[in-house]
DNA sequence: ATGGTTGCTTAGCAA
C-alpha cells in the first residue's frame, strides 16, 4: 500500500506532470493539495484513464484538496463539520482499503502577526478538535498534506534565518506537537533522522538547485498504521525539469 | 537590495 501526499499547485496546470508521475510511481493513494479548481471542472478523465478515481473538495482559484485512489473510496466527509462558516476548501477525509485517509491543506499564514496567521492557528486548533471528536489513536488513520509547518530546525535549510518566522514559529510548531501528542506519528521522520531533507523549495532564487527548502508536507499516522510502514521517501525527481510544482511528493509504503 | 517565480485571472493577490 503506497500512500503519498503532493501539493501540486494547480491540478490543471500540473496535469501532464501528475499523470506522468502516477504512471511511473504507481501509488495506491495520493492526497493532493492546491488543486485550485471547482469540483465541476476537475479533470477526472485524465485520472480514470489511468485507473484512479478522484474524490474532490475544491474551489475556484485557491486551495482545493483531493484523494486520488486506485481502490474504492467510501465515507467521504469535507470540512471539519464544526459549524464554522469557513468557506475555504482545505480538508477532505475518506476511507480507502480500511484506512481513514485525509488530505489537508493548512493555511500558509503569510507572516507572523498577520490576520492570516491567526487564521492558521485557529484552523490548526479546529483540526485538533476534529481529530479528538472523530478519531481515536487505535484506528488506522493518516492525515496527509501540506501542513505549512517545518516541525523542527532539521527541516529548514537556514534555521537561523527562518527563526520565529511563518512555517517555523513556535506557536505553529506547538500545534503540530499537539497532533503528535494526541497519538500521530511523523512517519517520514521515523525513517530519516538527518537534516537537509525537504519537500518544498521556493520557485525563486534557485531554491531547488541550491536545496534551499523546507520539509512542510507530512503524513501523520496513528501508531496502529505507522507500525505497518516499511519505508518513506521524497520524490525529488518530481521537482525537477519543466514546469514542476514547488512541492515534491512524500511517499510512505505500508505492508 | 523589501528583490525573486508561478498560477489564476487579467492587475493584483496568494504562496
Amino acid at each position: 500500500m503506497k500512500l503519498a501526499t503532493w501539493n501540486v499547485n494547480s491540478v490543471r496546470a500540473r496535469l501532464p506532470r501528475v499523470t506522468a508521475w502516477l504512471e511511473s510511481a504507481r501509488p495506491d493513494v495520493v492526497c493532493l493539495q492546491e488543486t485550485k479548481v471547482e469540483d465541476a471542472d476537475f479533470p477526472h478523465e485524465a485520472f480514470t484513464a489511468l485507473g484512479y478515481t478522484c474524490t474532490v473538495f475544491g474551489q475556484r482559484t485557491y486551495n482545493g484538496v483531493a484523494i486520488v485512489s486506485r481502490q474504492p473510496v467510501v465515507d467521504v466527509t469535507t470540512g471539519f463539520g464544526d459549524g464554522d462558516a469557513d468557506a475555504e476548501a482545505r480538508f477532505i477525509c475518506a476511507t480507502v482499503a480500511g484506512i481513514r485517509v485525509a488530505s489537508l491543506y493548512v493555511p500558509n499564514g503569510k507572516v507572523v502577526g498577520d490576520p492570516k496567521f491567526e487564521y492558521k492557528l485557529r484552523w490548526l486548533s479546529r483540526l485538533q478538535t476534529w481529530l479528538e471528536r472523530n478519531a481515536t489513536p487505535d484506528v488506522e488513520l493518516a492525515l496527509c498534506g501540506d501542513y505549512n509547518i517545518a516541525p523542527d530546525d532539521r527541516d529548514v535549510y537556514d534555521p537561523d534565518g527562518w527563526r520565529d518566522q511563518v512555517l517555523c514559529h513556535p506557536s505553529e510548531r506547538a500545534a503540530f506537537g499537539r497532533l503528535i501528542d494526541w497519538g500521530l506519528q511523523d512517519v517520514y521522520r521515523r525513517f530519516h533522522q538527518e537534516g537537509g531533507l525537504y519537500s518544498w523549495w521556493d520557485y525563486r532564487q534557485l531554491g531547488f538547485p541550491k536545496n534551499r527548502g523546507l520539509r512542510i508536507d507530512h503524513l501523520l499516522c496513528t501508531r496502529k498504521l505507522a507500525d505497518r510502514a516499511q519505508r518513506a521517501s521524497v520524490d525529488r525527481e518530481a521537482r525537477k525539469g519543466k514546469e514542476p510544482s514547488d512541492h515534491a511528493p512524500v511517499i510512505v509504503e505500508f505492508v
